[in-house]
DNA sequence: ATGACTCCCAGTGGGAGA
């Protein structure tokens, strides 16, 4: 079984490369994070004209997210937009259980960015990871078999930065941001990215500015982790960078993780 | 360099992203 996540940065725009990517990687599920929809404009049909059955939530300009499954593949189930109990005007989750009631439950998000320490963006932020770390507490009880995946927009280690030393304490790198990563891998996560030997200077985001991604100037922000139940059957996961070579590509990348059936 | 690019809604500029 292949899962995958990818940050878009605009559906519309993007429809094309994902069309490309899902015909070579056909994976099991993929989420999708900024798809910058509404409801009534997300591509259902040209997904299922491809052979993709869809979940979504979005909103006009900002946020929206998707889970797509293979149309040949059971509907996701209990299928959940947002963090249960918390007010938010921002659609930046999308949840649903895949093969059955105690199949495979999967998580895709899109964490606040926070713009800054000290902002009420950063505070927003924080409420958000206090509220998701809740409620996955629970999601992990109900449905052992879980993956919470997305743009977390989080470097949680040092190692995630290109460039550590200009970084410190910034947006994405702060010990309050981290320790909030830590608070989710202490429910039973696993970041399934490092439990693999992985090349130095590996990143899922290179900003469109400053030709960074031709200098490899990026951060680790994108991620997948996986329950206890599920990390024995991990075998693989990387980060794709093909499609962050294509014409207007995303500022991300897709991340797969590969579990053995 | 408080930049650099890209997206969106707007409307001939500005906010947000990360």
């Amino acid at each position: 079984m292949k899962l995958a996540t990818w940050n878009v940065n605009s559906l519309s725009v993007r429809l094309p490369h994902l069309l490309t990517w899902l015909a070579a990687n056909p994976v099991d599920a993929l989420v999708l994070q900024e798809t910058k929809l509404t409801d009534d404009k997300f591509p259902h049909a040209e997904l299922a004209a491809a052979g993709w059955q869809a979940a979504w939530f979005g909103q006009k300009t900002y946020n929206g997210v998707a889970l797509l499954v293979p149309a040949a593949q059971g509907s996701p189930t209990d299928v959940v937009r947002n963090i249960p109990g918390f007010e938010d005007e921002q659609a930046r989750v999308i949840a649903g259980t895949l093969g059955g009631a105690d199949g495979t439950r999967v998580i895709g998000a899109y964490f606040p960015n926070g713009q800054a320490p000290g902002t009420d963006k950063f505070a927003y932020k924080i409420r958000w990871l206090q509220a998701l770390e809740s409620w996955v507490r629970t999601e992990i009880q109900a449905h052992p078999q879980l993956v919470l995946m997305g743009d977390f927009n989080i470097a949680p280690d040092d190692r995630d930065v290109y460039d550590p030393v200009a970084w410190a304490g910034q947006i994405h790198c702060t010990d309050e941001e981290r320790a909030h990563f830590r608070s989710l891998l202490g429910l039973g996560l696993h970041d399934a990215f490092r439990l693999f030997e992985q090349a130095p200077k590996s990143w899922s985001w290179w900003d469109y500015r400053n030709l960074a991604f031709r200098k490899n100037q990026g951060l680790r922000i994108d991620h997948i982790l996986v329950s206890d139940s599920l990390k024995t059957r991990v075998t693989a996961c990387h980060i794709d960078k093909e499609p962050r070579r294509a014409d207007r590509p995303s500022d991300h990348a897709p991340v797969v993780v590969t579990l053995a059936d």
